[in-house]
DNA sequence: ACCTGAACACCGTTCAAGT
DNA sequence: ACCTGAACACCGTTCAAGT
């Protein structure tokens, strides 16, 4: 007998096929159904929910690769941006994710709120809170506000997609937020009259 | 001759009684099906189609009803409140509607979104751009935004619901908004002087 | 152990048959 | 004309049977 627990030949080999498949699947319509993307990915559909039971656990797995980017940025924006620019700059990537993912985002803050007595936050509120709390800590955020606040209040990046003036529509919106959020200074900047 | 055309003996009483079924049990669970709508309703399946089309039309219909009071309200404020806040205090009474109505104002907004060249705007939207006009006018809310996007803005509302600290949350979240809408003041306004 | 795909339960929608 | 409810097409999920 050569092999003693070869648990998973092609069982793990399914799995990224199943991904795939389901994330290209997705792409292109939201509401793909999961015949079709077991068929996609050529496997049975009992493997399908093999791999994942439900239906928002394969959606949600695709997606927390995508999001894993974005959580990435936080820090490295906050690295070389004073806090309450790299806020913005952030919300500027989520409005691109937001605009190419639709609704899918609104999958994963549901999925949130179920899940807060789990691990009390995911890896986007954690990204979130770490250039909150910068600019919190430096006094150019505004204080008594969570990470949880701001994703809702961004909520609306994801559901203005059919539109194609987005870019635009999305920076005017952010802007109103952006203005909501800074804290006032003493006024230091010198500003140019003609 | 006493009737010339007596077209709908009961289908208009079918009609009231489709809605109030379907309100009744959207209000318990909005994924209620349109079998156990029928059901509670004492017709048919048919007859539930016949007067609306499709599941997304009998939900709009039932909304519609409720949502006119929000309508309503714009004009009212506006009468006795400067319009910044009679602003803040139509989204309080949008918050307790959003909180009662979980994702039903999401369907409305989406479907709003399909006839954008049929009617132009809708009934909601015409309420905000009432109060939003009259604030830009009397230069207190920030000139460039329109009615879609305050209810984007505000989109969140229907967001939080599960929560037992949701009017805490709303207010602090509408009170970022409100702070990016309204204009500041550098000096007071024309005061009558002599 | 893991995979397969027919089958189950169920939902939105349709339509032939009634009145 | 309008109503009824069996029936259709389809989807998420399960499970007996394979390897």
């Amino acid at each position: 007998m050569a092999k003693v627990n070869a648990a998973r030949p092609d069982s793990a080999r399914n799995r990224v096929k199943i991904l795939d498949a389901a994330r290209t699947a997705l792409a292109v319509s939201g509401d793909a159904t999961m015949q079709s993307i077991a068929r996609a990915a050529k496997v049975g559909q009992g493997t399908l929910y093999r791999h994942f039971p439900t239906r928002e656990a394969l959606v949600l797995e695709v997606h927390r690769r995508d999001v894993s980017a974005l959580v990435d940025a936080a820090p490295e924006l906050l690295e070389r941006l004073p806090p309450e620019q790299a806020l913005r700059a952030w919300f500027d990537q989520l409005a691109e994710y937001g605009h190419v993912k639709h609704g899918l985002l609104d999958v994963i803050y549901a999925s949130m709120h179920k899940q807060l007595d789990d691990e009390g936050t995911g890896p986007v509120l954690d990204a979130i809170q770490l250039i909150l709390g910068a600019g919190q800590a430096a006094g150019s955020l505004r204080a008594g506000l969570s990470a949880e606040d701001i994703l809702l209040l961004v909520g609306f990046l994801w559901r203005l997609d059919i539109r194609d003036d987005w870019p635009v529509q999305s920076a005017r919106l952010l802007d109103v937020i952006m203005e909501g959020l800074t804290v006032e200074r003493p006024e230091p900047p010198p500003k140019p009259r003609r």
